[in-house]
DNA sequence: CAGTGGTCTAGACCACGGG
DNA sequence: CCGTGGTCTAGACCACTGG
């Protein structure tokens, strides 16, 4: 009944940070002195920081190192605004379903809380999540409109890894040969 | 320039279910066998695996395999509804603040979309979405009471990983032994 | 029981960055 | 240059599921 090493791992990063050993900013020590610190290969100790940087505790910059991330107001510390992850987490299958979606004239309040200049137009989208086909939100979301154009412009599903879309990656070859050089 | 080769075996699954090759609900070759198909280690596969699973297209089942997922109107599909995952795609970072948090009577039209029963009430929320102290969002979001107060139970911060919570896993020696049996 | 995904090892080469 | 994270190998044992 013992957790795996790589969340155990994460356990002990977590509470460290929190107790101040690393304060927002600082780099953490290398991946590979943390697998001897915790005496576990490289590739365990890079699961347990992968889980602390999709938590946004951590976040990694090639060639440069790994660094406790500025958190503010991230989305899981306030509760429920992580919804989804729950959901996730608790082996539901999240899904939505738009009912709503066009450009409209800001209302007062949209106005002042997205910044916006007299005249900008917003998008405003209705939609219902769901957890295994039980509806657990309803939401309205108001965006800047000229934010939903550039997006629109880029070809939003291209950029999911990555800057990959610049790339066009080879991925005609079903069997692929041994790599090259390594 | 090229592809790393767990995104390039990512595209080409990818492919193939878009192209038809397996359906959803269909279970997917093992990793084992998949590893073999296009010669790579086991541990690059599940590479590919976990992003086409990050990304609602696949899903694992434990001791059963690998299965093309039900996606139905999943976030990503209709365009603007992904819009923190691209933001984290483009290195932004996503932050919100809740500016309002309160339980009330639900409207007729919340009651529709949430299926709730008479009498059953609502908790609303409003927040702004930031990416990088750019608002880019204004949000209402109404969920069933009920569903609130069973996650403020259950210690919501808690269920992050599996079942963790009943399990308190050790997590206070820095520096671990060599696991026993392997 | 046979197969599957989950975890883990002890190495390796690469591209990137400036403590 | 030298350390860093990114990727990859070729194995291994485990817990779980039921084709």
């Amino acid at each position: 009944m013992e957790a795996p090493v790589y969340i155990q791992i994460h356990n002990q990063i977590k509470k460290e940070i929190e107790a101040g050993k690393w304060q927002i900013g600082d780099r953490i020590p290398s991946e590979r002195d943390l697998a001897v610190t915790f005496n576990v290969s490289r590739m365990t100790l890079r699961q347990a920081i992968q889980t602390l940087v999709d938590e946004g505790i951590l976040e990694r910059r090639i060639g440069a190192g790994t660094f406790v991330a500025n958190q503010k107001v991230q989305e899981r510390v306030s509760g429920v605004t992580s919804f989804t992850d729950i959901m996730i987490a608790q082996g539901k299958r999240p899904s939505s379903k738009t009912i709503s979606y066009h450009v409209a004239k800001p209302s007062l309040s949209e106005s002042e809380k997205l910044k916006l200049k007299d005249g900008d137009q917003v998008l405003r989208m209705e939609r219902i999540r769901f957890a295994d086909d039980v509806p657990i939100s309803f939401e309205v979301a108001t965006v800047p409109y000229d934010l939903v154009k550039d997006f629109s412009k880029s070809e939003v599903t291209k950029s999911f890894y990555h800057t990959l879309e610049k790339k066009k990656a080879a991925t005609s070859s079903a069997a692929r040969s041994k790599p090259s050089v390594r």
